[in-house]
DNA sequence: ACTGTATTTGAATTTTTATGCATAATTAGT
DNA sequence: ACTAATTATGCATAAAAATTCAAATACAGT
């Protein structure tokens, strides 16, 4: 069963299809050049020169850091302030309806209340820490979940009743 | 009293100033080509070609994105995130070429040390911490030049004789 | 201060990337 | 289907960045 032409009929609009398979180059292999990327579309059945690659990369706001492109996405991985700190945090609890309680790892309680503090998020009433515990004060239940809804996006905690 | 030259005296090793000028210079402006880098430190007082230039940018892991340079930090690299720790940390200081000192605020120079053991830098040999201090090891002078590099750029200090 | 070693640097060159321009392909409008 | 307009492409070349190499500089040990 062998008609599919691999991955490029005669006259797609082509320039699509050779950019997408481009980010899957870029985010599967470590690529330091123009020329590879040439070579490696023409693996897949993509011809083209160093010039539309040049294009496609600016397109697809691919950057190149020492001899690696990244694609933009893993740029994103910011996504906040907070990424450093995952690490002490173990666990979320809440107790009532307006209280939520963090658990960290010894010693990082205060750091991470300060985070929490500046970060100045509306649901927050204030916070205190101990050692290894950070009280989180909320208004009411549909604050306090609001609240534990964001620390489990940052910190990555599983949620109480988890999905699959 | 104004006899501190400007920022460089004729024979500092100034390539860690530079470097560290040429972060701020990338976190500041937008810049898209090494002429233009060359160009602004030398109105901040640093004599450079672009080959150094271009030697600096790789060890900084500047990358460049379209035609503008862009720090890591404000990149991916997960591991390097160390923004949520900043607020913490108020001064480098040096001790000897082994001993680099951290001061933090009251409670959080554990936080920082994990964050910092973690991270597994190749300078790093040894951490140890109390409240609002933290001791780092490196092996020798040139480990704790590296490392300042580093630090500095994380944490966003100054350097130690900085600029205007 | 002197010596040997390692690092940093700039000039020149090579390598890589971007682009002006003319052509080809694709799309839209009728 | 034909024509005009827009977009995509390759070639040749300009522009920018990386690298080689020799010289200069910093450093540690004595």
């Amino acid at each position: 069963m062998r008609n599919t032409p691999v991955v490029k009929t005669p006259s797609d609009h082509t320039s699509a299809l050779r950019r997408s398979m481009l980010g899957k180059l870029i985010r599967e292999r470590e690529v330091g050049r123009q020329s590879e990327l040439v070579a490696l579309l023409q693996k897949e059945g993509f011809i083209v020169t160093q010039s539309s690659i040049s294009r496609d990369l600016r397109e697809l706001g691919v950057a190149k850091q020492g001899d690696r492109y990244v694609m933009p996405d893993d740029h994103f991985n910011i996504k906040n302030d907070f990424s450093a700190l995952k690490q002490f945090v173990s666990v979320i609890l809440s107790a009532g309806t307006n209280l939520t309680v963090l658990k960290t790892t010894i010693g990082s309680a205060q750091s991470v209340a300060v985070a929490i503090d500046t970060a100045r998020w509306p649901e927050v009433i204030g916070t205190i820490s101990g050692d290894d515990t950070i009280f989180i004060a909320t208004r009411d239940g549909r604050e306090q979940q609001k609240l534990g809804e964001r620390l489990r996006a940052i910190f990555e905690l599983d949620t109480p009743f988890s999905n699959h």
